[in-house]
DNA sequence: TCAAAAGTGTTCCGAATACACCCATGA
DNA sequence: TCATGGGTGTATTCGGAACACTTTTGA
Protein backbone atom coordinates (compact mmCIF):
# COMPACT_ATOMS: atom_id res chain seq x y z
CA UNK A 1 0.00 0.00 0.00
CA UNK A 2 1.71 3.62 -1.68
CA UNK A 3 -1.44 5.85 -0.74
CA UNK A 4 -0.70 9.30 -1.45
CA UNK A 5 -2.46 11.95 0.49
CA UNK A 6 -5.02 12.78 -1.73
CA UNK A 7 -6.76 10.57 -4.67
CA UNK A 8 -4.86 10.87 -8.09
CA UNK A 9 -6.44 11.31 -11.61
CA UNK A 10 -6.31 9.76 -14.34
CA UNK A 11 -8.20 8.75 -17.68
CA UNK A 12 -9.47 5.11 -19.91
CA UNK A 13 -10.58 4.92 -22.81
CA UNK A 14 -13.09 2.17 -23.89
CA UNK A 15 -12.44 2.58 -27.73
CA UNK A 16 -14.64 1.02 -29.91
CA UNK A 17 -14.91 -0.26 -33.79
CA UNK A 18 -18.27 -2.23 -35.89
CA UNK A 19 -15.57 -4.91 -37.25
CA UNK A 20 -17.28 -8.46 -38.96
CA UNK A 21 -20.45 -7.52 -37.48
CA UNK A 22 -19.55 -7.31 -34.30
CA UNK A 23 -18.58 -4.29 -31.52
CA UNK A 24 -15.16 -4.79 -30.58
CA UNK A 25 -12.73 -2.80 -27.88
CA UNK A 26 -9.72 -1.97 -28.05
CA UNK A 27 -7.35 -3.57 -24.74
CA UNK A 28 -3.68 -3.48 -24.35
CA UNK A 29 -1.65 -5.91 -21.88
CA UNK A 30 -0.30 -4.24 -19.16
CA UNK A 31 3.20 -4.29 -19.00
CA UNK A 32 3.41 -2.62 -15.56
CA UNK A 33 1.52 -1.46 -12.48
CA UNK A 34 -0.44 -3.72 -10.50
CA UNK A 35 -1.79 -6.24 -13.06
CA UNK A 36 0.76 -7.05 -14.85
CA UNK A 37 -0.07 -9.46 -18.37
CA UNK A 38 -3.43 -8.88 -17.81
CA UNK A 39 -5.60 -7.00 -20.14
CA UNK A 40 -6.51 -3.68 -19.56
CA UNK A 41 -7.55 -0.52 -21.27
CA UNK A 42 -5.35 2.63 -22.41
CA UNK A 43 -5.15 5.76 -19.89
CA UNK A 44 -2.91 6.57 -17.54
CA UNK A 45 -2.71 9.72 -15.22
CA UNK A 46 -3.65 13.31 -16.11
CA UNK A 47 -0.61 16.04 -16.26
CA UNK A 48 -1.23 19.45 -14.36
CA UNK A 49 -2.21 21.34 -17.00
CA UNK A 50 -3.91 19.35 -19.57
CA UNK A 51 -7.64 19.06 -19.55
CA UNK A 52 -9.31 15.86 -19.45
CA UNK A 53 -10.14 15.68 -22.34
CA UNK A 54 -6.57 15.99 -23.98
CA UNK A 55 -5.46 13.49 -21.18
CA UNK A 56 -7.64 10.87 -23.03
CA UNK A 57 -6.59 11.76 -26.55
CA UNK A 58 -2.85 11.53 -25.75
CA UNK A 59 -2.88 8.61 -23.43
CA UNK A 60 -4.47 7.06 -26.70
CA UNK A 61 -2.04 8.02 -28.75
CA UNK A 62 0.40 6.54 -26.67
CA UNK A 63 -0.63 3.74 -26.17
CA UNK A 64 -2.20 2.59 -29.23
CA UNK A 65 -1.30 5.48 -31.77
CA UNK A 66 -5.07 5.78 -32.47
CA UNK A 67 -5.53 9.71 -33.66
CA UNK A 68 -8.93 11.19 -34.98
CA UNK A 69 -11.06 9.17 -32.93
CA UNK A 70 -14.19 10.56 -31.11
CA UNK A 71 -14.15 10.83 -27.45
CA UNK A 72 -16.72 11.50 -25.09
CA UNK A 73 -16.65 11.12 -21.61
CA UNK A 74 -18.50 8.48 -19.75
CA UNK A 75 -18.18 8.21 -16.17
CA UNK A 76 -15.95 8.63 -13.46
CA UNK A 77 -15.03 5.50 -11.30
CA UNK A 78 -13.50 6.19 -7.94
CA UNK A 79 -13.67 3.52 -5.61
CA UNK A 80 -10.98 3.47 -2.89
CA UNK A 81 -10.19 0.07 -4.02
CA UNK A 82 -10.45 0.14 -7.46
CA UNK A 83 -6.53 -0.08 -7.42
CA UNK A 84 -4.95 -2.36 -5.18
CA UNK A 85 -1.70 -0.11 -4.66
CA UNK A 86 -2.93 3.50 -4.90
CA UNK A 87 -5.82 5.62 -4.61
CA UNK A 88 -6.84 6.63 -8.11
CA UNK A 89 -9.90 8.25 -9.50
CA UNK A 90 -10.45 7.52 -13.19
CA UNK A 91 -11.90 9.23 -15.11
CA UNK A 92 -13.67 6.88 -18.20
CA UNK A 93 -14.21 7.93 -22.03
CA UNK A 94 -16.08 6.17 -24.72
CA UNK A 95 -14.26 6.42 -28.33
CA UNK A 96 -15.41 5.60 -31.43
CA UNK A 97 -13.33 4.47 -34.39
CA UNK A 98 -14.84 3.15 -38.12
CA UNK A 99 -13.18 -0.08 -38.80
CA UNK A 100 -10.90 1.52 -41.64
CA UNK A 101 -7.26 2.04 -41.77
CA UNK A 102 -7.11 4.11 -38.55
CA UNK A 103 -8.31 1.08 -36.52
CA UNK A 104 -5.39 -0.72 -37.84
CA UNK A 105 -3.34 0.80 -35.04
CA UNK A 106 0.78 1.45 -34.43
CA UNK A 107 2.44 -0.67 -31.79
CA UNK A 108 1.93 1.26 -28.34
CA UNK A 109 4.96 3.02 -26.91
CA UNK A 110 4.45 3.51 -23.19
CA UNK A 111 4.19 1.03 -20.57
CA UNK A 112 1.81 -1.07 -21.96
CA UNK A 113 2.39 -3.98 -24.95
CA UNK A 114 0.30 -5.86 -27.00
CA UNK A 115 -3.26 -4.55 -28.36
CA UNK A 116 -6.19 -6.41 -29.44
CA UNK A 117 -9.61 -5.30 -30.63
CA UNK A 118 -11.81 -7.97 -28.79
CA UNK A 119 -15.71 -8.43 -29.03
CA UNK A 120 -17.38 -6.13 -26.39
CA UNK A 121 -19.25 -8.89 -24.91
CA UNK A 122 -16.94 -11.34 -24.67
CA UNK A 123 -14.21 -9.78 -22.70
CA UNK A 124 -10.94 -11.90 -20.86
CA UNK A 125 -10.39 -10.81 -17.47
CA UNK A 126 -9.81 -7.17 -17.56
CA UNK A 127 -7.35 -5.32 -14.75
CA UNK A 128 -8.59 -2.94 -12.26
CA UNK A 129 -12.57 -2.25 -12.60
CA UNK A 130 -12.26 -2.42 -16.36
CA UNK A 131 -14.87 -5.04 -17.59
CA UNK A 132 -17.38 -2.43 -15.00
CA UNK A 133 -16.25 0.30 -17.59
CA UNK A 134 -16.83 -1.68 -20.61
CA UNK A 135 -19.95 -2.70 -19.97
CA UNK A 136 -21.17 1.00 -18.63
CA UNK A 137 -20.09 2.29 -22.14
CA UNK A 138 -22.13 -0.41 -24.04
CA UNK A 139 -25.11 0.51 -22.15
CA UNK A 140 -24.37 4.62 -22.86
CA UNK A 141 -23.50 3.41 -26.63
CA UNK A 142 -26.76 1.40 -27.08
CA UNK A 143 -28.96 3.73 -25.35
CA UNK A 144 -27.21 7.05 -27.43
CA UNK A 145 -27.14 5.75 -31.13
CA UNK A 146 -31.00 5.87 -30.40
CA UNK A 147 -31.64 9.22 -30.24
CA UNK A 148 -28.78 10.74 -31.66
CA UNK A 149 -26.52 10.56 -34.97
CA UNK A 150 -23.64 9.35 -32.92
CA UNK A 151 -22.95 5.99 -35.58
CA UNK A 152 -21.62 8.67 -38.25
CA UNK A 153 -18.44 8.23 -35.57
CA UNK A 154 -17.81 4.48 -36.85
CA UNK A 155 -18.61 4.52 -40.33
CA UNK A 156 -16.54 5.60 -43.24
CA UNK A 157 -17.32 9.37 -45.14
CA UNK A 158 -19.35 6.96 -47.86
CA UNK A 159 -21.50 3.83 -47.20
CA UNK A 160 -24.26 1.80 -47.91
CA UNK A 161 -27.32 1.47 -46.24
CA UNK A 162 -26.27 -2.13 -45.35
CA UNK A 163 -23.22 -1.15 -43.80
CA UNK A 164 -24.97 1.20 -41.83
CA UNK A 165 -27.76 -1.11 -40.84
CA UNK A 166 -24.84 -3.67 -39.17
CA UNK A 167 -23.61 -1.45 -37.13
CA UNK A 168 -26.82 -0.56 -35.62
CA UNK A 169 -27.28 -4.11 -35.09
CA UNK A 170 -23.52 -5.02 -34.05
CA UNK A 171 -24.24 -2.04 -31.19
CA UNK A 172 -27.75 -3.12 -30.40
CA UNK A 173 -27.01 -6.98 -30.68
CA UNK A 174 -30.11 -7.66 -32.54
CA UNK A 175 -31.32 -7.65 -36.18
CA UNK A 176 -33.63 -5.01 -37.40
CA UNK A 177 -36.29 -5.16 -40.03
CA UNK A 178 -34.07 -4.18 -43.42
CA UNK A 179 -37.56 -2.16 -44.79
CA UNK A 180 -38.28 -0.16 -41.58
CA UNK A 181 -34.74 0.50 -41.31
CA UNK A 182 -34.06 2.22 -44.71
CA UNK A 183 -37.72 3.85 -44.45
CA UNK A 184 -36.42 5.06 -40.77
CA UNK A 185 -33.32 6.51 -41.74
CA UNK A 186 -34.11 7.88 -45.38
CA UNK A 187 -37.00 9.59 -43.57
CA UNK A 188 -35.07 11.57 -41.37
CA UNK A 189 -32.88 14.77 -42.74
CA UNK A 190 -29.78 12.37 -41.77
CA UNK A 191 -28.67 11.21 -44.74
CA UNK A 192 -27.13 12.31 -48.45
CA UNK A 193 -26.80 10.30 -51.07
CA UNK A 194 -23.42 10.18 -53.33
CA UNK A 195 -23.50 9.44 -57.15
CA UNK A 196 -21.98 6.50 -56.85
CA UNK A 197 -22.52 2.61 -56.17
CA UNK A 198 -20.40 0.22 -53.95
CA UNK A 199 -19.79 -2.97 -56.80
CA UNK A 200 -19.48 -6.03 -54.41
CA UNK A 201 -19.95 -9.52 -54.88
CA UNK A 202 -23.37 -8.72 -55.83
CA UNK A 203 -25.84 -6.15 -56.84
CA UNK A 204 -24.58 -2.71 -56.41
CA UNK A 205 -25.64 -0.58 -53.11
CA UNK A 206 -26.13 3.04 -53.53
CA UNK A 207 -23.90 5.01 -51.63
CA UNK A 208 -25.02 7.37 -48.80
CA UNK A 209 -22.89 9.66 -46.59
CA UNK A 210 -23.69 11.68 -43.38
CA UNK A 211 -25.38 15.21 -43.54
CA UNK A 212 -23.61 16.51 -40.88
CA UNK A 213 -20.52 14.97 -39.09
CA UNK A 214 -20.87 15.78 -35.75
CA UNK A 215 -22.84 15.34 -32.72
CA UNK A 216 -26.33 15.58 -33.62
CA UNK A 217 -29.57 14.69 -31.11
CA UNK A 218 -31.94 13.70 -34.00
CA UNK A 219 -34.67 11.41 -33.00
CA UNK A 220 -32.89 7.98 -34.93
CA UNK A 221 -34.56 4.51 -35.11
CA UNK B 1 -0.88 30.56 -9.01
CA UNK B 2 -0.02 27.53 -6.37
CA UNK B 3 -0.68 24.61 -8.45
CA UNK B 4 0.32 21.43 -6.96
CA UNK B 5 2.29 18.45 -9.44
CA UNK B 6 -1.11 16.55 -10.02
CA UNK B 7 -5.11 17.45 -10.34
CA UNK B 8 -6.83 17.45 -7.21
CA UNK B 9 -9.97 15.92 -6.49
CA UNK B 10 -13.42 17.69 -5.61
CA UNK B 11 -17.12 16.92 -5.64
CA UNK B 12 -20.18 19.15 -6.12
CA UNK B 13 -23.16 18.79 -5.71
CA UNK B 14 -26.01 20.31 -7.40
CA UNK B 15 -29.29 19.96 -4.91
CA UNK B 16 -32.44 20.23 -6.43
CA UNK B 17 -35.96 20.45 -5.03
CA UNK B 18 -39.11 21.73 -6.53
CA UNK B 19 -41.24 24.52 -4.36
CA UNK B 20 -43.31 27.19 -5.36
CA UNK B 21 -43.95 25.21 -8.85
CA UNK B 22 -40.39 25.55 -9.89
CA UNK B 23 -37.17 23.96 -9.66
CA UNK B 24 -34.73 25.28 -7.27
CA UNK B 25 -30.84 24.75 -6.49
CA UNK B 26 -29.67 25.00 -3.66
CA UNK B 27 -26.68 27.37 -2.96
CA UNK B 28 -24.18 28.17 -0.65
CA UNK B 29 -22.27 31.25 0.10
CA UNK B 30 -18.35 31.14 -0.16
CA UNK B 31 -15.96 32.03 2.66
CA UNK B 32 -13.02 31.54 1.55
CA UNK B 33 -11.33 30.09 -1.34
CA UNK B 34 -10.73 32.18 -4.90
CA UNK B 35 -14.53 33.65 -4.51
CA UNK B 36 -15.45 34.43 -1.75
CA UNK B 37 -18.66 35.98 -1.22
CA UNK B 38 -19.97 34.22 -4.28
CA UNK B 39 -22.82 31.94 -4.59
CA UNK B 40 -21.69 28.18 -5.29
CA UNK B 41 -22.88 24.40 -5.30
CA UNK B 42 -21.94 22.84 -1.98
CA UNK B 43 -18.58 20.78 -2.37
CA UNK B 44 -15.24 20.12 -1.59
CA UNK B 45 -12.09 17.99 -1.51
CA UNK B 46 -12.32 14.18 -1.96
CA UNK B 47 -10.39 12.30 1.03
CA UNK B 48 -8.09 9.81 0.30
CA UNK B 49 -10.03 6.49 1.55
CA UNK B 50 -13.78 7.55 0.81
CA UNK B 51 -15.46 6.69 -2.62
CA UNK B 52 -16.73 9.89 -4.20
CA UNK B 53 -20.59 9.08 -3.70
CA UNK B 54 -19.65 9.24 -0.34
CA UNK B 55 -17.51 12.27 -0.55
CA UNK B 56 -20.26 14.29 -1.92
CA UNK B 57 -22.88 12.94 0.86
CA UNK B 58 -20.35 14.35 3.23
CA UNK B 59 -19.83 17.64 2.20
CA UNK B 60 -23.36 18.06 1.64
CA UNK B 61 -24.15 17.34 4.72
CA UNK B 62 -21.27 19.57 6.18
CA UNK B 63 -22.34 22.52 4.31
CA UNK B 64 -25.89 22.23 4.44
CA UNK B 65 -26.67 19.64 6.77
CA UNK B 66 -28.72 18.12 4.25
CA UNK B 67 -28.86 14.31 4.82
CA UNK B 68 -31.01 11.42 2.69
CA UNK B 69 -31.32 13.06 -0.69
CA UNK B 70 -30.88 10.99 -3.93
CA UNK B 71 -27.92 11.37 -5.20
CA UNK B 72 -26.20 10.47 -8.66
CA UNK B 73 -22.95 11.29 -10.79
CA UNK B 74 -23.47 13.67 -13.46
CA UNK B 75 -20.45 14.67 -15.00
CA UNK B 76 -16.48 15.54 -14.20
CA UNK B 77 -15.22 18.82 -15.06
CA UNK B 78 -11.64 19.13 -15.47
CA UNK B 79 -10.62 22.22 -17.27
CA UNK B 80 -7.11 23.45 -16.28
CA UNK B 81 -8.47 26.58 -15.67
CA UNK B 82 -12.20 26.08 -13.91
CA UNK B 83 -10.18 26.64 -10.30
CA UNK B 84 -8.15 30.04 -10.94
CA UNK B 85 -5.59 29.09 -7.77
CA UNK B 86 -5.25 25.02 -8.23
CA UNK B 87 -5.97 22.42 -10.51
CA UNK B 88 -8.83 20.44 -8.90
CA UNK B 89 -10.92 18.03 -10.90
CA UNK B 90 -14.38 18.30 -10.04
CA UNK B 91 -16.75 14.88 -9.78
CA UNK B 92 -20.40 16.84 -10.18
CA UNK B 93 -23.58 15.76 -8.70
CA UNK B 94 -27.09 15.84 -9.11
CA UNK B 95 -28.87 15.90 -5.53
CA UNK B 96 -32.68 15.37 -5.59
CA UNK B 97 -34.93 16.65 -2.33
CA UNK B 98 -38.60 16.58 -1.54
CA UNK B 99 -39.93 20.23 -0.81
CA UNK B 100 -40.84 19.12 3.16
CA UNK B 101 -39.31 19.59 5.98
CA UNK B 102 -35.49 17.64 5.37
CA UNK B 103 -35.15 20.69 2.55
CA UNK B 104 -35.47 23.34 5.60
CA UNK B 105 -31.61 22.83 5.93
CA UNK B 106 -29.54 23.59 9.05
CA UNK B 107 -26.94 26.41 8.58
CA UNK B 108 -23.24 25.21 6.97
CA UNK B 109 -20.70 24.77 9.63
CA UNK B 110 -18.00 24.60 7.01
CA UNK B 111 -16.04 27.17 4.92
CA UNK B 112 -19.38 28.53 3.39
CA UNK B 113 -21.86 30.50 4.89
CA UNK B 114 -25.16 31.71 3.89
CA UNK B 115 -27.96 29.15 2.10
CA UNK B 116 -30.55 29.89 -0.62
CA UNK B 117 -32.75 28.24 -2.45
CA UNK B 118 -32.42 29.52 -5.82
CA UNK B 119 -35.11 28.95 -8.74
CA UNK B 120 -33.03 26.90 -11.25
CA UNK B 121 -33.06 29.08 -14.33
CA UNK B 122 -32.73 32.26 -12.58
CA UNK B 123 -29.26 32.21 -11.17
CA UNK B 124 -26.77 34.75 -9.72
CA UNK B 125 -23.50 35.26 -10.60
CA UNK B 126 -22.08 31.70 -9.85
CA UNK B 127 -18.30 30.52 -8.50
CA UNK B 128 -15.63 28.60 -10.81
CA UNK B 129 -17.82 26.55 -13.56
CA UNK B 130 -21.14 26.27 -11.32
CA UNK B 131 -23.48 27.83 -13.84
CA UNK B 132 -22.43 25.13 -16.20
CA UNK B 133 -22.52 22.54 -14.07
CA UNK B 134 -26.21 23.56 -12.75
CA UNK B 135 -27.24 23.97 -16.77
CA UNK B 136 -25.73 20.33 -17.59
CA UNK B 137 -27.85 19.05 -14.23
CA UNK B 138 -30.97 20.42 -15.27
CA UNK B 139 -30.55 18.93 -19.25
CA UNK B 140 -29.98 15.46 -17.12
CA UNK B 141 -33.02 15.85 -15.08
CA UNK B 142 -35.24 16.90 -18.11
CA UNK B 143 -34.33 13.88 -19.85
CA UNK B 144 -33.94 11.09 -16.71
CA UNK B 145 -37.90 12.20 -15.62
CA UNK B 146 -39.00 11.05 -19.16
CA UNK B 147 -37.60 7.49 -18.81
CA UNK B 148 -37.20 7.01 -14.91
CA UNK B 149 -39.17 7.44 -11.98
CA UNK B 150 -37.02 9.64 -10.53
CA UNK B 151 -39.51 12.14 -9.64
CA UNK B 152 -40.35 10.09 -6.34
CA UNK B 153 -36.94 11.71 -4.97
CA UNK B 154 -38.79 14.92 -5.32
CA UNK B 155 -42.00 13.98 -3.41
CA UNK B 156 -42.99 12.92 -0.01
CA UNK B 157 -44.43 9.78 0.60
CA UNK B 158 -48.09 10.22 0.07
CA UNK B 159 -49.06 12.93 -2.91
CA UNK B 160 -51.76 13.89 -5.31
CA UNK B 161 -51.69 13.81 -8.96
CA UNK B 162 -51.76 17.57 -9.16
CA UNK B 163 -48.61 17.76 -7.04
CA UNK B 164 -47.17 15.20 -9.21
CA UNK B 165 -47.65 16.73 -12.26
CA UNK B 166 -46.87 19.89 -10.52
CA UNK B 167 -43.27 18.29 -10.36
CA UNK B 168 -43.05 17.43 -13.94
CA UNK B 169 -44.33 20.65 -14.79
CA UNK B 170 -41.43 22.60 -13.28
CA UNK B 171 -38.94 20.24 -14.29
CA UNK B 172 -39.65 20.18 -17.86
CA UNK B 173 -40.50 23.52 -17.89
CA UNK B 174 -43.72 23.53 -19.73
CA UNK B 175 -47.38 22.61 -18.90
CA UNK B 176 -48.92 19.30 -19.52
CA UNK B 177 -52.67 18.32 -20.30
CA UNK B 178 -53.82 16.97 -17.33
CA UNK B 179 -56.24 14.47 -18.64
CA UNK B 180 -53.54 12.85 -20.75
CA UNK B 181 -51.01 12.99 -18.12
CA UNK B 182 -53.37 11.06 -15.42
CA UNK B 183 -54.11 8.45 -18.11
CA UNK B 184 -50.49 8.08 -18.99
CA UNK B 185 -49.24 7.46 -15.00
CA UNK B 186 -52.27 5.02 -14.26
CA UNK B 187 -51.66 3.26 -16.71
CA UNK B 188 -48.26 2.52 -15.44
CA UNK B 189 -47.07 0.26 -13.19
CA UNK B 190 -45.97 3.35 -11.03
CA UNK B 191 -48.53 4.03 -8.23
CA UNK B 192 -50.48 2.72 -6.42
CA UNK B 193 -53.78 4.22 -4.64
CA UNK B 194 -53.85 5.47 -0.79
CA UNK B 195 -57.04 5.37 1.18
CA UNK B 196 -57.06 8.63 2.15
CA UNK B 197 -57.40 11.94 0.94
CA UNK B 198 -56.00 15.59 1.13
CA UNK B 199 -58.35 17.67 1.78
CA UNK B 200 -57.37 21.25 0.92
CA UNK B 201 -59.23 24.33 0.20
CA UNK B 202 -61.26 22.16 -2.28
CA UNK B 203 -62.50 19.11 -3.30
CA UNK B 204 -60.44 16.71 -2.33
CA UNK B 205 -57.85 14.85 -3.79
CA UNK B 206 -56.88 11.06 -4.19
CA UNK B 207 -53.89 10.34 -2.45
CA UNK B 208 -50.75 7.99 -4.06
CA UNK B 209 -47.72 6.67 -3.24
CA UNK B 210 -44.80 4.78 -5.86
CA UNK B 211 -45.09 1.63 -5.99
CA UNK B 212 -41.31 1.23 -5.19
CA UNK B 213 -39.39 4.29 -4.28
CA UNK B 214 -36.05 2.97 -5.38
CA UNK B 215 -34.43 4.15 -9.27
CA UNK B 216 -35.91 2.19 -12.01
CA UNK B 217 -36.25 2.93 -15.89
CA UNK B 218 -39.99 1.87 -16.93
CA UNK B 219 -40.91 4.19 -19.51
CA UNK B 220 -42.49 7.90 -17.77
CA UNK B 221 -44.41 10.48 -19.57
C1' DT C 1 -28.28 -20.69 -62.95
C1' DC C 2 -27.47 -19.73 -58.57
C1' DA C 3 -26.20 -17.41 -54.36
C1' DA C 4 -26.33 -13.19 -52.10
C1' DA C 5 -27.39 -8.70 -50.98
C1' DA C 6 -30.28 -4.58 -52.75
C1' DG C 7 -34.46 -2.54 -53.23
C1' DT C 8 -39.47 -1.61 -52.46
C1' DG C 9 -45.29 -0.76 -49.91
C1' DT C 10 -49.07 -1.83 -47.24
C1' DT C 11 -51.57 -3.09 -43.21
C1' DC C 12 -52.18 -3.03 -38.38
C1' DC C 13 -51.83 -1.55 -33.81
C1' DG C 14 -50.77 1.21 -29.87
C1' DA C 15 -49.49 5.53 -28.03
C1' DA C 16 -49.66 10.54 -28.04
C1' DT C 17 -52.39 14.50 -28.71
C1' DA C 18 -56.22 17.58 -28.70
C1' DC C 19 -60.11 18.82 -26.53
C1' DA C 20 -64.74 20.32 -22.62
C1' DC C 21 -67.60 19.47 -19.10
C1' DC C 22 -69.18 18.19 -14.34
C1' DC C 23 -67.82 17.53 -9.23
C1' DA C 24 -66.69 18.46 -4.39
C1' DT C 25 -65.17 21.48 -1.18
C1' DG C 26 -64.08 25.70 1.78
C1' DA C 27 -64.41 30.39 1.93
C1' DT D 1 -72.56 31.16 -4.78
C1' DC D 2 -68.33 31.11 -6.31
C1' DA D 3 -63.58 30.18 -6.94
C1' DT D 4 -60.51 26.43 -7.20
C1' DG D 5 -58.57 22.34 -8.21
C1' DG D 6 -60.26 17.23 -8.90
C1' DG D 7 -62.00 13.98 -11.90
C1' DT D 8 -63.40 11.82 -16.40
C1' DG D 9 -63.77 9.91 -22.24
C1' DT D 10 -63.43 10.20 -27.22
C1' DA D 11 -61.71 11.12 -31.84
C1' DT D 12 -57.67 11.82 -34.47
C1' DT D 13 -53.09 11.42 -35.83
C1' DC D 14 -48.59 9.49 -36.04
C1' DG D 15 -45.07 6.34 -35.67
C1' DG D 16 -43.49 1.49 -35.02
C1' DA D 17 -43.87 -3.28 -36.19
C1' DA D 18 -44.95 -7.04 -39.06
C1' DC D 19 -44.50 -8.90 -43.32
C1' DA D 20 -42.67 -11.16 -49.13
C1' DC D 21 -41.34 -10.67 -53.42
C1' DT D 22 -38.49 -8.88 -57.33
C1' DT D 23 -33.87 -7.09 -59.00
C1' DT D 24 -29.06 -7.03 -60.01
C1' DT D 25 -24.78 -8.68 -60.04
C1' DG D 26 -20.50 -11.91 -59.90
C1' DA D 27 -19.16 -16.39 -59.52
Amino acid sequence: MNRASAPAVAVDVALFTVRDATLQVLLVRARHGPFPGWWALPGGRVAESESLDDAARRELRAQTGVTGAYLEQLYTFGSPTRDPRDRVVSVAYVGLLPAGPAARVALGSGKYADLAWTPATRLPPLAYDHRTVVRTAVARLRAKVQYTNLVYTLLPRAFTLGELQAVYEAILGRGLDRRNFRKKVLSLPLLQRLPGTRRGAHRPAALYAFQRRRPLVTEVL
